[in-house]
RNA sequence: GGCCCGGUAGUUCAGUUGGUUAGAACGCUAGCCUGUCACGCUAGAGGUCGUCGGUUCGAGCCCGAUCCGGGUCGCCA
């Protein structure tokens, strides 16, 4: 092996100039094709590739040594920029290749578990494990590097906006509302525990007290909760909260954001202002709060013909305060055969629908699973009112409001996909805005905190508080893109009566206000601007301008569905002298 | 915690009804090759069929359990 001596890299591989020139590169072997008297190595580092070229005019020693060089090997090369005879369009350096001159081995390297360039199919158990393997590739290595760009022009635009970054802790009271806590126990305080933040909520209102009058942070956060493609316990929020502002302040901020990421990053002009759907609005037509609205299929309300109809199910929904509703799948006959729907029919079922009723329109005959119910000529004014026509298939639900809006939304994503109508290359985005200030818990039958406890409801919802729970709405608002929630904000609460009211609200004692929040009432009597922000999730944007399908792929070192990292093995066993100073009894045997 | 899918050379996969020595491609090793870029040609090495147990004359294949990974529901204010 070589050492670097005084040599330096000039050139990242794709960077280099693509004219004669002397340079000077560093980076791993891709591919080597040896010809015999001709060896060419494809160097790769961060930038991309660029082919070094041994022949005739290269010294026997570096000929030699070039010959004895294998993938993944870490190399030096000096040489001068030619132009190549024949040209590869694939890559940027493509026209030329660097004649090497001087040839350092700074590393060699074993053969890796799985091909660096032909990874796309392995196992990601593997991959995870030797994860600063696949972070060699192509695609990670863009998508990290996508991902710095948007953090560096997420801070270039608030800096620029007058937004100050201040650091928040990582260690912090536990509040165990909403998600689970990480803890971490304290050797001091015997018996006490630390939380990581799920989010800097608390902290961020408070340099608002303070007076900061904006600040946003690139924080990560930390939830206990089951993982999914989509959702890490470790991640980053962008975090930011403003003063002397009301909510469209905020989101004509957000806008022009998103207008410059969109445009620095994708080379897409995203027009502004962004659209707005009030959340009573989105569920009517989409059936959630996170609508994709690159495809229409919207959900259309047929309660008036069920009541007047003979079909007990549709009837009685009706009668007992419910609602039925239908999809139309336009041209999906040929792929939703009568198996294909009972298979939508159990999947309905499985998130909280009795039954799905639907007409399949493949022949010149519709198939109607309720047609023994109908009266001459209602089906057919039925299929007119939805405008459905010869191919499609409608899928009418009949339950009470929130199980149809909720079914027919999942199964119109389903079906989407399935059909593949959704757009590739949109960006939908909409504002959800008039979110409900409660949510009701059917477990615990209370009213609960849709956002969180600091959440101000709006101005002329106050008065229904006490009395009227569900039509309170809040001033927080979400950005949705293409389905995925983005981001969400909202106004805070800064009167300390109205705060400790709203605690009450959601069923709180006067002990537990001031054991839990006591010091943030207090912080609001002492002079507060009116203030709100957002929280926004890094990761999740990143996944959508990479084009990708899972949070892993944007996440330098992920953790997997267990929550551990399979890298390093992490959680692991501690050893019973740390576990003795932190006050932590050890479990033997038994449960 | 529930449901679904997967685990066979280093990797991706095939493996018929349970039946002789478990195959292919890529990768790897060696040799040949002066314009390749999925280089080509020749030869070779490489397997506890996730693990444990059961059924059987005989198990990669059937049964049970278990471990690991993925997706999803619950959960994620």
């Amino acid at each position: 092996m070589d050492r670097m001596g005084n040599q330096r890299r000039t050139h990242y591989c794709a960077e280099i100039p693509l004219e004669p020139c002397e340079v000077v590169v560093c980076g791993f072997v891709q591919k080597i094709r040896d010809l015999g008297n001709l060896i060419f190595i494809d160097l790769r580092d961060r930038t991309g590739i660029v082919q070094l070229a041994f022949g005739d005019d290269t010294d026997r020693e570096i000929f030699e040594k070039a010959r004895s060089v294998r993938n993944e090997y870490v190399l030096m090369a000096k040489g001068n920029v030619c132009p190549r005879e024949s040209i590869n369009r694939e890559i940027r350096t493509g026209t030329v290749e660097i004649r090497v001159s001087e040839l350092k081995i700074l590393s060699k390297a074993q053969t890796t578990p799985f091909e660096i360039t032909n990874s796309d199919k392995v196992n990601d158990e593997l991959k995870l494990k030797y994860r600063y393997l696949d972070l060699r590739t192509r695609k990670l290595t863009e998508n990290i590097v996508t991902r710095h760009k948007i953090a560096q022009i997420t801070r270039q635009y608030f800096y620029e906006n007058g937004f100050l970054e201040i650091e928040t802790p990582m260690m912090m009271k536990s509040t165990p509302e909403g998600a689970r806590d990480y803890l971490v126990p304290s050797r001091i305080h015997d018996g006490k525990f630390y939380a990581l933040p799920q989010s800097p909520q608390i902290y961020k209102q408070l340099l608002m007290v303070a007076g900061f009058d904006r600040y946003i942070q690139l924080a990560r956060c930390f939830r206990d909760e089951d993982l999914r493609a989509d959702r890490q316990p470790e991640f980053t929020q962008i975090d930011l909260e403003m003063s002397f502002v009301d909510q469209t302040d905020i989101q004509n901020m957000i806008e022009g954001w998103v207008k410059r990421l969109f445009r620095e990053i994708k080379g897409v002009d995203v027009e502004l202002p962004l659209p707005r759907l009030t959340f009573a609005e989105a569920m009517d037509r989409y059936g959630s709060d996170k609508p994709d609205t690159r495809f229409g299929m919207e959900i259309q309300n047929i309660s008036d013909f069920a009541a007047g109809c003979d079909f007990s199910v549709f009837k009685s929904a009706v009668e007992n305060g419910g609602t039925v509703r239908a999809i139309v799948a336009k041209n999906a006959a040929a792929v939703y055969t009568r198996k294909e729907i009972d298979k939508l029919v159990e999947h309905a079922k499985g998130i909280g629908a009795k039954g799905l009723s639907y007409i399949r329109w493949s022949e010149d005959q519709p198939n109607c699973s309720f047609a023994k119910f109908l009266k001459e000529g209602e089906l057919d004014s039925l299929l007119s009112r939805l405008g459905a026509e010869k191919g499609d298939v409608v899928l009418i639900a009949a339950d009470t409001k929130k199980t149809v809006c909720t079914v027919l939304g999942a199964l119109r994503l389903i079906v989407a996909k399935r059909l593949d109508i959704i757009p590739k290359d949109k960006f939908n985005f909409v504002w959800i805005v008039e979110m409900p200030f409660f949510e009701f818990n059917d477990e615990t039958g209370k009213w609960e905190a849709a956002h969180h406890p600091f959440t101000m409801p709006l101005e002329e919802c106050l008065e229904y508080l006490d009395t009227d729970p569900e039509n309170v709405r809040a001033t927080a608002f979400d950005l949705v893109l293409n389905g995925t929630e983005l981001c969400s904000g909202s106004m805070r609460i800064t009167d300390p009566e109205l705060q400790n009211k709203m605690f009450e609200a959601l069923g709180m004692t006067d002990e537990e206000i001031e054991a839990k929040f006591g010091f943030l009432v207090d912080a609001y009597k002492y002079g507060a601007p009116p203030h709100g922000g957002v929280g926004l999730g890094l990761d999740r944007l990143s996944m959508i301008l990479c084009d990708a399908d899972n949070l892993r792929d944007v996440i330098a070192f992920p953790k997997v569905q267990n929550a551990s990292e399979l890298m390093s093995g992490c959680p692991s066993p501690v050893d019973g002298k740390q576990l003795e100073e932190l006050h932590i009894a050890t479990i033997s045997e038994e449960d």
